[in-house]
DNA sequence: CTGGGGATGGGGCCC
DNA sequence: TGGGCCCCATCCCCA
């Protein structure tokens, strides 16, 4: 049974006593060391959930954890905890798995009863049927649970200024390196700080910390390095892989549960049976963000010079390359675990004050900037561009300069923005956070989804200027164009360069567009129409020895097809365009010398105006051609 | 060739 | 100052 309190006050019981009330959990037995510990339990509001820190395999036993004194109550278990992170080698044998758990908290045992009982296959069950919570009288406490730990949000305001920084160093002395994450502050008095716990990593701090009752609910343990050996063991992209991480889309959390619903998978199940997080809260999912909170941005920066990256995220792709690093070396310099931990939000990463500046972004400009009215202008040196804000430019210039900062430890890909990483790491992890209302389809990114939303409203925004032809993308229409390549149009302007399919397209351009003021709106738009009579059906049914009156008439149905259903302002200009369209063709005709006969690739012949004549514009062949 | 989806790149804006 | 989020553009792949 464990006592809940919320504001310093009992709230309610939590008992599993009666097995015709509780549910499973009750049989989760404890876990008797870090590296078994799979299970770990927190508060929210008034409830207590309990969720996996690492993949859970078939058969495997859940086991939880809550505090040393709980195993030392229990299991009269000697509880050493010795720091061992300043071990090169434990990057190879992680010394946590030898290591109790050091899990710290308030929890003063006023156990009425413990029962132990051994199963037949010796393992350890035990009941624990009266806890009692001793909360420190000074610590601020909402929501903690028993067996928690309670970190604090806010700092004291009579802390010493080098404490007041988002260090959670309890001691000057014994300062946990830059932690990167929410940086809750443990108070000197915490028990907790009084022990050596303290140089222990905070593995799940800030991981939740922005929802309330939650970030003071973590008991303390080497989570991170514990997360990556089994993570280790499983290989990349396995396609049961996202199973295995259930809990990334499985909120724990009655806040964070969509509102549609209750805990069943079952609504969250993708085509592919993963389950999906729901839409509009991807960010408060509270295991799928595998970044850790390292102050240089997180993920693996390559920054040159320095240690490899930090953080023991949640999941295997990002994990870092566990090669030596000197970083670990030493309490000076390592993650410490509290930035090693996952981070399962990126919301709570913050930047530490003893966080290296040199990652990307800190370093200055390689240039002046330059004044105007009195204000910087951000110019990029290289294109000219500027931009709104320095920061803004520093992210440019990385265009230039080629740096990819942010590489996936999976793929080894590299990307200029951290979030262009983070959206990069959804194609490991599967996940599609954002759903189609329509047809429930899901997609990975906004771009994709409003994409594919223009099948529902029919929105067709990209016209082919030349046949009318609309497309949901614009790659489709540039694929389209390409159809109208030039390169398949013999008659070129020796003006202006401009092809035509037709020998009357060529003349009424010269003499409607070319011949005149060609910059002039109205030339400019004449050029336009005539490009596009030259491709329509209409021009292509003209042989190349057509009157002037069938051009004329052929013009006309054109433009009656195409303006059909528009305003009348377009009708009017409509009008307009085909008076001089009508007068280019009736004009005399313009004599063709060689520089304006049709510049084909191959060498003309005196039967080429009768072949073209026949090119129609369904039959041409396709030259697939790029940059055309 | 068209159509649909996946993935990436670049940049703006807010905090 | 930079992270986070969002948007748009673009390219690629495939049916």
């Amino acid at each position: 049974m464990a006592e809940i309190y919320s504001g310093g006050q009992l709230q309610n019981f939590v008992d599993g006593y009666d097995v015709h009330r509780s549910n499973w959990m009750r049989y989760v037995n404890p876990a008797r060391s870090a590296a078994e510990q799979n299970l770990v339990a927190c508060q929210n509001g008034r409830d207590i959930y309990f969720y996996t820190i690492r993949p859970v395999e078939p058969n495997q036993e859940l086991l939880v954890w809550y505090s040393q004194e709980f195993a030392q109550r229990l299991c009269s278990q000697q509880v050493d905890i010795k720091q061992k992170y300043t071990s090169s080698e434990e990057e190879h044998e992680p010394e946590y798995t030898k290591q109790h758990l050091p899990q710290q908290t308030w929890l003063k045992e006023r156990t009425k009863e413990v029962k132990e009982e051994r199963d037949e296959d010796g393992e350890e069950k035990i009941d624990v049927e009266m806890l009692e919570r001793d909360t420190p009288p000074d610590t601020p406490d909402d929501q903690i649970m028993d067996f928690s730990k309670k970190v604090e949000k806010e700092e004291p305001s009579d802390r010493e200024p080098e404490d007041q920084g988002n260090i959670p160093s309890p001691q000057p002395h014994h300062r946990e390196p830059s932690l990167g994450l929410n940086h809750q502050y443990l108070p000197d008095h915490h028990p907790s700080i009084q022990s050596s716990h303290r140089s222990l990593p905070l593995h799940l701090h800030g991981l939740y910390g922005h929802r309330e009752g939650l970030v003071s609910s973590y008991p303390l343990y080497p989570q991170s390095r514990s997360l990556q050996p089994p993570f280790q063991l499983l290989p990349p992209f396995s396609s049961h892989y996202p199973r295995l991480l259930l809990p990334s889309y499985s909120p724990p959390f009655p806040g964070m549960l969509p509102s549609r619903g209750s805990l069943r998978y079952g609504s969250y199940l993708g085509t592919d049976g993963v389950p999906y997080p729901p839409i509009g809260q991807p960010n408060l999912l509270p295991v799928s963000l595998p970044y850790p909170p390292s102050s240089q941005g997180g993920l693996k920066e390559l920054t040159p010079n320095v240690s490899p990256p930090r953080g023991a995220p949640l999941t295997p792709e990002l994990s870092p390359v566990p090669k030596a690093s000197a970083q670990h070396q030493s309490p000076e310099h390592s993650p410490s675990g509290c930035e090693e931990a996952m981070n399962l939000s990126l919301a709570t990463m913050t930047k530490t004050n003893t966080a290296p500046r040199n990652g990307p972004g800190h370093k200055s400009l390689p240039y002046p900037l330059k004044k105007q009215n009195g204000k910087i202008k951000y110019e990029c040196n290289i294109c000219s561009k500027t931009f709104g804000q320095l920061s803004n430019l520093k992210v440019h210039l990385r265009v230039h300069s080629g740096e990819r900062p942010f590489q996936c430890n999976l793929c080894k890909k590299s990307f200029t923005q951290l979030a262009h990483l983070q959206k990069h790491h959804l194609v490991h992890t599967g996940e599609k956070p954002h759903e189609c209302q329509v047809c429930h389809k899901r997609f990975s990114s906004t771009s994709n989804l409003k994409t594919h939303l223009r099948l529902h409203s029919g929105e067709k925004p990209y016209q082919c200027k030349l046949c009318n032809t609309k497309f949901t993308q614009y790659i489709h229409l540039k694929l389209h164009r390409r159809l109208h390549s030039s390169r398949d149009r013999p008659y070129r302007c020796q003006l202006c360069a401009q092809t035509f399919f037709h020998r009357f397209s060529l003349r009424i351009h010269q003499c409607s567009c070319c011949l005149a003021n060609s910059n002039a709106p109205i030339n400019m738009h004449m050029k336009e129409m005539v490009e596009r009579f030259d491709a329509s059906q209409e021009a292509d049914t003209l042989t190349e020895t057509a009157s002037a009156l069938q051009v004329e008439e052929s013009v006309e149905r054109w433009l009656a097809r195409t303006l059909e259903g528009e305003g009348k302002e377009d009708q009017k200009e409509a009008t307009i365009l085909l008076k001089a369209l009508t007068a280019a063709i009736n004009a005399p005709t313009i004599q063709m010398t060689q520089s304006a006969l049709p510049s084909l690739h191959h060498s003309p012949s005196p039967s080429y105006q009768e072949r073209a004549s026949v090119v129609h514009l369904h039959k041409r062949p396709t030259v697939k051609t790029e940059g055309q």
